[in-house]
DNA sequence: CCACAGATTGCGGATTTCCACAATATGCAA
DNA sequence: TTGCATATTGTGGAAATCCGCAATCTGTGG
């Protein structure tokens, strides 16, 4: 799924000139003509970004922003409105939009919003994958690597572990040995790191 | 220094009005009439949140804001204006701002907000102060110490270390031990974990 | 029953870390 | 100038880690 900006508005005139200025700056689009249909075609795997209008026919903008928050979406949302509001935009914000912009607004500054927004899903796709593979990578140690690596995290030394595991200090350095190798690791400080903030 | 909410207004009416409101609330208040009035009696151990006028002569309410910004400030900014102005709302929430209303309002909803945001700065504290702890062992390292401990962290073993920085293995290796022992760690492994999160 | 994976252990040598003792050089403040 | 903190280096030995080679024991699944 390449990233790409997603338009929800009613207004096709809307959807047609963001989407030739968007395409034309190379930025990848898709319209919808209701937060209905959008809502249909969102799936967890899309990347990229929201421009929603705020008033539509049925399903208004900031209610489908909840219910796609309710569904666990992570792309930013930038909304788009003719009727300034500052009480919505504040809602919007503190609900986590990326972005709030009246129309008409400057083309430049919409595609520079549209470009970060899209940076930033790109940026935490990145993150969550890598958590992701880290825990792939967790999956794949045995039971007894696992119940070490949790006593080397607690900074404990070798001869210790053994004494803890009532096991050899051979035994405990195979397991070592085995999960750093598994864990793409080559030193017990970059295991710590690999997992700071999980455990 | 107590919790307490920073009114800056420079309507004297106003800052009297909230400040007997939130009062009448059990809030502790500070009201000042001016920006540069209450940048003047700024300092980092201030404890509490801030209700900031958009406009007012001199120095605007935004204008603290980033000013405080720059100097540190993390209680959380209340803005107060009469006239509503998308763009200026929006780029206050962007910058971090707890929340932007509109005057007249809800004397309860502000008092509200007013409560939520000191809840907030109280929490922040409290996650902040264990940090603190960790930054004042890491202010009394001398600089070749906090050098060695970047490479340290970087997984590098102390021959590496010793090439990196041009110095003997020896001298690697003091410095090691004087680091962990005012950090307060026994091992390379704690210190990640210590430092999980930062750098 | 056999193959295979996981857990276990020992040996021995290379490498690294840990530390106490000792010493030199530099820069800054009293 | 003296004293103190910092940075630097060396020697040498004890302790720990790292690692290849070899082997045993125990389930699970074919």
């Amino acid at each position: 799924m390449t990233p790409c900006a997603y338009l929800v508005d009613d207004d096709e005139a809307i959807r047609d000139s963001l989407a030739w200025l968007l395409e034309s700056r190379g930025v990848c689009c898709r319209s919808f003509p209701s937060a209905e249909d959008f809502l249909a075609a969102w799936e967890p795997a899309l990347a990229g970004c929201l421009l929603l209008d705020i008033r539509m026919d049925g399903m208004s903008g900031p209610e489908l922003f909840d219910a796609l928050n309710e569904l666990g979406n992570r792309m930013p949302v930038i909304f788009l409105t003719g009727h300034g509001d500052v009480p919505m935009a504040v809602s919007a914000l503190k609900k986590g939009a990326f972005d709030f912009v009246e129309k008409p607004c400057n083309d430049n500054e919409l595609v520079n919003r549209v470009i970060e927004a899209l940076q930033l899903d790109a940026n935490q796709r990145a993150a969550a994958s890598g958590a992701d593979s880290v825990n792939e990578l967790l999956n794949q140690l045995t039971t007894r690597e696992r119940q070490v690596m949790e006593l080397i995290l607690a900074g404990k030394l070798n001869k210790l572990i053994a004494d803890e595991l009532q096991i050899s200090m051979r035994t405990v350095e195979v397991h070592r040995a085995k999960l750093f190798d598994k864990m793409g690791v080559r030193t017990a400080v970059e295991l710590a790191q690999l997992l700071a903030g999980k455990r």
